[in-house]
DNA sequence: CGAGATGTTGAACGGTTTCAACGTCTGTGG
DNA sequence: CCACAGACGTTGAAACCGTTCAACATCTCG
């Protein structure tokens, strides 16, 4: 089952084989969701975390103007709400991009891990960890990027993180989010979204044609959104 | 020393004397800092994480076309870099937005703590997972409301912050930030901050003079930044 | 008293949103 | 198989908001 969720740790890290016996045998529930539900609500007090295994999901946030924003993507792999565990009531909303499927684990269960296993909980502190880096560099990309830097930011952020798992060949990978979801995503006006992606695919860095998109110009491309992959903590060394 | 840590995290759960005694007895190496002076280093690698005792914090990151974006505010009880023993290779810098006392403890001996007294080892984890929480907010602000209520919803959330260590009287708080620093929290202009503040200033719901900020009308500006705390989680509950 | 940092103002410019329309694609039911 | 509906993508034009530039005011501190 947490094969990508293996993938994702051992990047970082070598886990032992006590470790993955461990994250194996926690007591999980596969649900399956269609594109566009809702995974976590809002408001909710889950009693499991959610391990993101194949899809796409983001979390949401709905302003009272009617306006949403997404406050970050996740990929297979990602323990999507491991904070639940500490913070008890859902800020946010989880919504899948694609349909999904999701691996549910017991609070009571990952706490236990943790705490019989300390570099085990350690590594789980790391996923959120690393969460809040991502954040802080969108932070940084709302803030002080052009639309085009950032757009393209997203697409060196979202290559990366899938590479880690294994989903992107040969410079392509499938990112099946609307538009609108992306206007969502980086803050600004479906319309100017669709106009910055015609300007980043006129850069030749990348084709972005439906749900594929592929990379033609990693160098170009990071270049122009001055990115550096540093905040992914894709090396691995003891932690 | 850590006392504004013990009413940090006691706002949040109850501590024993065990756990509180343990976190005294880390070996904590107290430095000041001065108005604008580098904490951590932008790509260093620290080996003691650090706790802000007194003053006021930022987490800055510097763009190669000169910009700067602020993505975090810090009050005193707040352990600013605990990802730090997680993360390895800080992707921002942490500067002192005013004179500042800071304590720093050392990540071996904080691995120790947590891995002993799993409880205690949960507090600190909390305290990455508010902080991303808080993150999560800022992205949302920045994404999908104009200034006013972004700006709004910050003196909300220092209030709330500064609040759970004492640092609120009468609704009247020290706010010792320019407003070239609002500007790049809020990742506005500064001539553009500048008329956003007095706007504030002019709904009534706040006084801003300097250093210190009065909030008049509680009620009025919470509802004016749609701000609702759950994010901070001020619920003392088991975690 | 003078220098430098901070706060404030006006005006022009430019980027982004909004509105409205049309094009394109896909899946469904007749 | 075609017609149609609905979602998604694209375009143009006007209005609006935020930035930029430049100047001046104010404050603090040596």
């Amino acid at each position: 089952m947490p094969e990508a969720l293996y993938a994702m740790l051992e990047r970082r890290d070598e886990l032992s084989a006590i470790e993955r016996k461990a994250l194996a045998s926690l007591s999980w529930r596969l649900r399956t969701y269609g594109d566009g539900d809702e995974i976590i609500g809002e408001g909710s007090e889950p009693t499991e975390s959610c391990l993101l295994v194949e899809g796409l999901a983001a979390r949401s946030r709905q302003l009272a103007n009617g306006n949403r924003q997404l406050t970050a993507v996740h990929v297979p792999g990602d323990f999507v709400d491991l904070h639940g565990l500490l913070l008890k009531v859902m800020d946010h909303a989880v919504m899948a991009l694609a349909p999904c499927k999701v691996a549910f684990a017991p609070h009571t269960e990952l706490r236990r891990v943790a705490a019989e296993l300390p570099h085990l909980g350690r590594m789980l502190f790391m996923c959120v960890a690393i969460d809040a880096a991502v954040q802080r560099n969108w932070i940084a990309c709302m803030g002080r990027m052009d639309p085009l830097r950032h757009i393209a930011y997203l697409v060196c952020e979202v290559y990366r993180r899938l590479d880690v798992v294994g989903q992107v060949r040969d410079g392509a990978f499938e990112f099946p989010v609307t538009q609108s979801e992306v206007a969502d995503l980086v803050g600004l006006s479906i319309v100017h979204t669709n106009r910055t992606i015609q300007e980043l695919r006129a850069s030749g860095y990348v084709t972005w044609q439906g749900n594929q998109v592929i990379v033609h110009d990693w160098d170009g491309l990071s270049r122009l959104a001055e990115f550096d992959p540093t905040y992914l903590n894709l090396v691995r060394r003891p932690r």
